[in-house]
DNA sequence: TACCGATTGCTATGAGCGATAGCGATGTGG
DNA sequence: CCACATCGCTATCGCTCATAGCAATCGGTA
């Protein structure tokens, strides 16, 4: 069949991105942990005390989207919050929250090592600028 | 704020992709159009006559999610529908939709230039074999 | 200090895309 | 001829993201 889709490099770009992303939910299944519940608790890790708002809007999160995320991860005891002042609340990671996060940043880390694998060896530096230029 | 997401290929992969679709989501937006609705329209324009499910299976779209999609289609009056045989059906493009994938390719093209054109000359060509390694 | 705009966390709800399970009808190869 | 694959379809669900609105609180300024 005529296909002039993949020529294009934003048609690629999504089809890599929804390939590389089913295939990485799929390795984190077995955690119960879903890609943007990894992505807050690496931020969390990092910073701990931050807000959720804060975390928000480093992940392009909005503030209405972070309230069954944090639940998720409250309610699998892997995280804990602490009031700041009346309306803001500090962020933390629980021991159960810190290996989730070992293990599921392991994971990760093996997947993205693979994932430049694949890339043949001449565009492999290539990939990263690229696309940070598409969207920072 | 610590951050490391953006060091991972992954990650960036699919910012980038959700930061193009979106734009992308907003030019069509105008021609009533969305990226499916295109990437359909321009199959059966590069392939008169094929059949749903052909289609599906190279966009990698499940036949039950073909239905609605080519409902739409239809009702907009941009493709007609002929019985091949019992089971099967062949698309095909009105004039109405060959002027929506006019507009619609013309859209993405210009688009497609201008991502190409945010990338630095450097890392540039190496873009689309480096996604295209990822999920072909 | 009193007030007003910005911020925080939250509820409710909808759109878009994708997935699965199952169904009746039809085509096809052994 | 018949078993099996395929086709188009219904129904339903999950995930991600979006908007609108709300009460409470914070913070800078008059």
């Amino acid at each position: 069949m005529r296909d002039p889709l993949p020529g294009f490099p934003g048609y690629s770009l999504r089809r890599a991105a929804y390939a590389t992303a089913a295939e990485l939910a799929t390795r984190l299944a077995p955690l119960e942990l879903r890609q943007s519940d990894l992505s807050v608790l690496i931020l969390i890790g990092e910073n701990p005390g931050v807000t959720a708002s804060a975390i928000g809007r480093q992940l392009d999160i909005q503030r209405a989207n972070m309230v069954p995320l944090l639940k998720r991860l409250e309610d699998a005891g892997r995280i804990g919050r602490e009031p700041i002042d009346g309306k803001s609340q500090g962020l933390a990671l629980t021991p159960v929250g810190r290996r989730t996060l070992a293990k599921g940043l392991a994971l990760v880390e093996a997947f993205e090592a693979e994932l430049l694998q694949r890339i043949p060896a001449e565009h492999r530096a290539h990939l990263l600028p690229a696309l940070e230029a598409l969207w920072r």
